[in-house]
DNA sequence: TGTTTCGTACGAAAAGTTTCCTACCTTTAA
DNA sequence: TTAAAGGTAGGAAACTTTTCGTACGAAACA
């Protein structure tokens, strides 16, 4: 079988359940088919095959690597985490704040989910860049 | 015709469509199908009736809600711009960030996105929420 | 060694989303 | 008063995404 080659264009955005599997893998690291489909389960009620064929769809895009060295295939995500998060971040501040990250924080300093805690690690944050 | 119930549910989802509509709305105010289509093909290609047919879809859905005591119907999102927006918002620090805010925030602070302007409003901001 | 369990591959059905054709009505303008 | 322009409604086609049935090979085990 051929090894699965990234289709070299520009960043692929990855479906709903492309994501769920995403997010399994950035958490636990490369796994089984089986491994993923057992942790989607704790969620929500899907087939073993349908997992396999998600998992072997997004390695044909080039978005899962996989080691077929063993009879158990193990899927790896083939982008650094945050450069994928960085591009998911971009195109959401894009279609949601007409590209003005300033605008998403403060939407997110308003918002009951920004915890006393994270306010001050921002306050940090932000006396450490100013300083540069 | 009968008026358009929203469904009394959780809130809805946008499609990738139905979001550039809103987006539309979002910023023009209500508006009319030609003149929401007008806009959009400044982006792209989109035919007349294909955005008709979505915007009662949206309708039907309960995403926006007409005027129809004109020929020419007036479209109107139902949803506060901020409630969408926060929903969205939500779901995405949910997907992306485990739920934590406070991760969102700290990668916006490291983004070349966020202007030295955006920074000097945070610390304002900071500055007003503290002294609460 | 047979049979059961667990794995992959493949195709196609099912479901969801987007697009547009066609029909038909109202308004506008020649 | 007719033709053209512009509006809505509805259905179906096209496309994308998700789900799963079936086939079949390898490993585990009785």
């Amino acid at each position: 079988m051929e090894a699965c080659q990234p289709k070299n264009q520009k960043q692929i955005e990855p479906t709903k359940a492309e994501l769920e599997i995403l997010q399994v893998l950035w958490e636990k690291g490369p796994l089984t088919v089986r491994l993923v489909n057992d942790k989607l389960n704790e969620f929500r009620e899907i087939n073993y095959t349908s997992t396999l064929k998600l998992m072997q769809i997004m390695a044909e895009k080039g978005i899962l690597t996989r080691d077929e060295s063993q009879m158990k295939h193990i899927y790896h995500v083939a982008e650094k985490e945050q450069t994928t998060k960085d591009f998911l971040l971009d195109k959401f501040i894009d279609t949601m704040y007409n590209g003005s990250a300033g605008r998403l924080m403060m939407q997110l300093m308003g918002n009951k989910k920004t915890s006393k805690e994270d306010l001050e690690a921002i306050k940090v944050l932000l006396n450490q860049l100013e300083k540069k």
